[in-house]
DNA sequence: CGCGCGATTGAGTAATTTCAAATCTAGTGG
DNA sequence: CCACTAGATTTGAAATTACTCAATCGCGCG
């Protein structure tokens, strides 16, 4: 469990042991079922969720009852309402699990504090933001330039391995379409 | 000039006049006139672009020649293709002048520098990327879940400012949609 | 077997695009 | 002050794309 998130920081930064378990001490490890609530839309959000193991999606109900899914996060990922947990709002955004995870989760207030007593993580925090910050603004590129059908293959191209976890419902939502729009697509 | 700068950076951190001092020292002063091309689609990106005054614009030219528009950029905004600016790839779009511009720019080396010779500074565009990866998950958010004429009127009164100075060309394509869709949305 | 969930298909409707033409507007030069 | 032009905006009409609602299909699991 420490190995991985040692190496994940790793790739960024480099930590002597000393470090490593100062940061540590910062994470609490939680586990998860699935289809378990881990933040729910318009409440407060308390961690951001470094994924170990397992999938979870992050998605508003709009108030005709539809869900758009906003972000997927595997082992590896990131997860939480970024806006809600940085300016103490209510989420936006429910996120639940599609699959049982284990996870290392941060508050903001350890966050901080790391970031303020070893400034090597701030950087590494902000080197993660600014990667969400690119994909993010692929994704708006796609949305805005491409048809619903290049929407997939590019998602497809880019996350094959998320792909085949998530059932083409999500897929659609993820997209902005409507599933049967997906289902009639000619997917080759 | 200075003082905007500085202004805008002390929203954030506070910094003594040596430190500014400093910190002003890694920037160089640029002025670019309307219609000037300051980032060349498919080249490097040299600068990350604070803008002191003036409009500026960040767009891909698809195959096909249509233009998508991604980002707008006004005074106190920053700009640039961070991915090809941090990873030293080519841009993936054209950033050109709505109107005369003045702009502080900042290299890549120079950032390096700041951010690892006063961690303040890091913490600086760590909050600055966060808020920006806030605004991309908004609008992502609108895209996959609004109709064009909700996301009109969203982007109205978020940036009302902004739309005043704008084409509704521009505008459309910000959104995603043709102008001529854009033009027959009954706007009130 | 039968239930439940996800995926697909059909049919009608709505939204958006495309291409073309018309209109409007601001700035220029006479 | 007017005529003219270039660019932006609007409008029209047909074609495309996507959505909705309903029905059906397929499959894994108790």
């Amino acid at each position: 469990m420490k190995e991985i998130l040692r190496e994940h920081i790793e790739e960024i930064i480099q930590l002597t042991d000393d470090e490593f378990a100062y940061v540590l001490s910062h994470f609490t490890l939680k586990n998860f079922k699935k289809h378990q609530i881990v933040v729910h839309q318009d409440d407060p959000v308390k961690y951001n969720f470094f994924i170990l193991k397992g999938l979870m999606k992050s998605a508003r109900i709009a108030s005709d009852g539809k869900e758009h899914i906003v972000q997927f996060a595997m082992e590896n990922w990131w997860i939480t309402d970024l806006e809600a947990f940085h300016y103490g709002t209510n989420s936006k955004f429910t996120i639940d699990c599609l699959e049982d995870a284990t996870t290392y989760t941060i508050t903001l207030e350890n966050k901080t504090k790391l970031c303020r007593e070893l400034s090597k993580m701030e950087h590494f925090f902000h080197i993660k933001t600014t990667a969400g910050y690119i994909a993010l603004q692929k994704r708006v590129l796609c949305l805005i330039s491409s048809k619903a059908q290049d929407r997939y293959h590019n998602l497809l191209e880019q996350y094959p391995g998320l792909i085949r976890r998530l059932p083409k419902t999500m897929i659609a939502s993820f997209l902005g379409v409507s599933r049967e729009t997906l289902s009639r697509l000619d997917l080759n």
